[in-house]
DNA sequence: ACAAAAGTAGAACAACTTGTCTATCATTGA
DNA sequence: TCAATGATAGACAAGTTGTTCTACTTTTGT
């Protein structure tokens, strides 16, 4: 029963990520996860509910992987090195818990769906503040600037390297510059 | 006849910035624009000819806006605050000719054109080249490092303050942090 | 003044969208 | 064993999409 719920999860995901929300019709899930149609809209509302769903599956993954990557630093020099390294490898690919890279997941539909007052928009918000509160909670040198110019190089390598699809050069700019503020 | 042609320009540059350009059809875009349907296909080939065109519209005002502000300052520290100042100034709506702030248009069409192979993606590659470019040629110290901070901090900028509406804390930081770097 | 060009409104079309519904088949728990 | 639950394929309604086309009116240059 939640088979069914998870694999048209992982096949939203999937498709919505890669190729955009929009882009990706009901018929196009159930044809390439081979669930029926009445199936999704026994355990969905409707699209709107499938897109939120998503979001919070992907919204897991991403925070669990990023607690992951940050429990083993001790320095403030540490973490940072550990989370731009880690930006780079996801970038990169290789790192399987995210899948291959698309940019983030939740800067791209925010920007398909423009309406800001929407439940959307809103959790895309909300990921972001999670985001931010986890690197804030990790960071010994509690300065304002500095847990600032982390989120904005972050914001910026991830779409930088979504748009361009270079970062080698960005994520290590990023990591002298915010050496050079920890004191 | 050159007069239909930039009314449907505008108005397509309008409804697509502001409501996403998946979402807006080209129905609307004659409803609003009060132009008929043939004279728009007249002067486009289609709807991904007015992208294209309406891409470069935006592409030319946007860097007319930045030559403009960057064409006062004179040491790199004065460079980064009019840089910053001006992106907050466009994000609160102050800034005529850009219009009222809905994000980066070409990041946020990027994210809505996945096939990164697409005549629409290149632009929108191409366009990031030529703000950056602009930047670096009107810095007095070239440290690779130094262009790479500014650039993602105004990435990072303009992605924050679409998504979560506050900017003013992030600019601050961002200068502040400039700042440190320019020997 | 008059022919050519450029505009208008809107019908038509094929291909798609989300969502509902029918009818049939498989699984399973008591 | 047998009723209940869950899944299946697919037709269907109602609407939207981009695009083409016809028939008519206005503007414009000479």
């Amino acid at each position: 029963m939640n088979q069914k719920r998870e694999l048209l999860l992982n096949t939203a995901l999937d498709l919505f990520y890669y190729k955009g929300i929009n882009s990706i019709g009901i018929n196009e899930i159930i044809k390439v996860s081979g669930v029926a149609k009445k199936t999704l809209y026994s355990h969905f509302n409707g699209k709107n509910d499938l897109i939120m769903a998503v979001l919070n599956q992907r919204h897991q993954v991403f925070i669990k992987w990023l607690e992951d990557k940050l429990s083993r630093p001790g320095s403030d020099h540490e973490l940072i090195d550990c989370l731009f390294e880690s930006l780079q490898s996801w970038f990169d690919g290789n790192e399987q818990a995210l899948g291959s890279f698309g940019g983030c997941f939740f800067i791209n539909t925010s920007a398909e769906f423009s309406n800001q007052e929407s439940d959307i928009s809103h959790y895309c918000r909300y990921h972001k503040e999670q985001v931010r509160q986890l690197i804030q909670s990790k960071l010994n040198f509690k300065s304002p600037d500095l847990l600032n110019a982390i989120c904005l190089l972050k914001e910026g390598a991830i779409t930088t390297a979504y748009l361009t699809g270079e970062s080698i050069e960005a994520i290590q700019s990023s990591k002298n510059v915010l050496h050079k503020i920890v004191c």
